[in-house]
DNA sequence: GCCAACGTTGGC
DNA sequence: GCCAACGTTGGC
């Protein structure tokens, strides 16, 4: 899961009250899509800083919720309102995320290096999801090879 | 700040 | 339903 660390670093994650918060914000279909019908409580996640100085991976997070209508649809002071949203069709949802612990930084250009990661999601060209699955065999490589060291 | 890539919008 | 125009993302 993608975040801006200006915005929201994972640190401002570990500071949140029970180092949980609601992942709201998400304007985009197939992002909204793998919360609401994918991703269950338990689920572990990286949580990754983007459009900053240092892209990469900053911890580890873990699904915390199933996903519930995102509150800030609904407020027209929020930079997240959306007028076609009523309370009885919802159209953005979004699970909570729970800090689990912080890791050494895996900037993009370590992941680029190796050629497991070659399938990575989020490494493709083009990639703009904010939210993406991984893959087991991934997900073991960065954590068993990656984050020791 | 640039720009490639992608998503969304809206006229037809 | 097509597609051009526009907006956004995000690495560099």
């Amino acid at each position: 899961m993608k975040s801006e660390p200006d915005e929201f670093s994972f640190d401002d994650l570990a500071k949140a009250p029970g180092r949980r918060v609601p992942w709201f914000g998400v304007r985009n279909y197939q992002a909204r899509n793998f919360m609401r019908d994918q991703m269950k409580p338990g689920d572990p996640v990286f949580f990754y800083h983007s459009s900053c100085a240092e892209p990469g991976i900053a911890g580890i997070a873990e699904v915390a919720s199933t996903a519930y209508p995102d509150a800030t649809q609904f407020d027209p002071k929020s930079k997240y309102f959306d007028p076609a949203a009523t309370q009885e069709t919802p159209r953005w949802f979004n699970v909570d995320v729970r800090m689990v612990r912080k890791t050494p930084f895996v900037s993009l250009t370590e992941l680029r290096r190796h050629e497991e990661l070659a399938t990575m999601r989020l490494l493709q060209r083009g990639n703009r999801l904010s939210i993406t699955p991984i893959d087991p065999r991934e997900w073991k490589f960065i954590t068993g090879k990656l984050l020791k060291s």
